[in-house]
DNA sequence: CTTGACCTTCGAGTATACTCCAATGATACG
DNA sequence: CGTATCATTGGAGTATACTCGAAGGTCAAG
């Protein structure tokens, strides 16, 4: 599969997969030609990246995990690698918690926003507000 | 309050509630010596921010909404910022489901990365990555 | 009345993750 | 063989959200 293809089928461009390569996140073959070709390890790599990316992690953590993955070294220099890990999912743990408690205080915000007598409702909405900056801090969210 | 009270009650820096002045998300007091001074107001405002943007709010779309709070103009006028937020939402119900059911796939990749015989349990991580990408996709998170 | 901890402005710099452009080369089709 | 569409490179530019530094003003305590 050469770029255009790949990127389209991945719901990127072009830029960003050469971008994601520059990066050390990917590592086409390169043809005769001079061309990139993704084959089946691009991937599952560029899914990884999809999924991780979405998960939150940055571009230098997800390369870190990626390094890992692709060559099986010793258990130890692999620590670094499943410690972020676990604390990244500890830390979406939080975020979960938070986002869906916050999410049920948000529908009733809209919903005294949409209201006429939006302004009888601040009172209410500011402490929607603060009900959710305190779980913030109680959860240590970043 | 001074700004370097104000910072530290919010456990952001004095630059960041500058930026955000600049920003016009915050609207401090100007006291005589020309200091800013921070009062319930600007309390309600960076509770608001910082809420917000946990839950992935620009500062452009949190500007957006403070100036709704802030100023009861013409109901038209907040249809904009109602349908923003309405669209948020949405945006985030997709994203809590998401991470819900992938927090568990990650705790199982953990798992299987921590364990000595890694190589073996790499087809499954990969099915594992292939089925939150197709999470994402159905649930057609950005 | 000086010292130290605070405050001010302005402008420049940083990190992340792209995004675009210009010049040029490769491949496939009619 | 032309031309359209793909590919390459390098380097510059963008957006967001800070972050820092320099030069200087304010103010309470000793």
């Amino acid at each position: 599969m050469l770029i255009k293809e790949f990127a389209t089928k991945y719901h990127v461009t072009t830029d960003t997969v050469r971008y994601y390569e520059k990066e050390g996140l990917l590592t086409p073959i390169r043809l005769e030609s001079g061309y990139r070709f993704y084959d089946e390890t691009c991937e599952k790599a560029i899914t990884f990246i999809i999924v991780l990316k979405q998960l939150g992690f940055s571009l230098a953590e997800i390369r870190l995990l990626l390094d890992m993955e692709s060559k099986p070294i010793s258990p130890e220099c692999n620590v670094a690698s499943t410690t972020l890990f676990a604390h990244k999912i500890s830390e979406l743990e939080a975020k979960v918690s938070f986002f869906t408690t916050a999410i049920h205080s948000l529908q009733i915000v809209l919903s005294l926003m949409e209201q006429e007598k939006f302004a009888e409702n601040k009172p209410k909405i500011e402490g929607l507000i603060k009900d959710m900056y305190k779980d913030i801090q109680e959860k240590g969210i970043e």
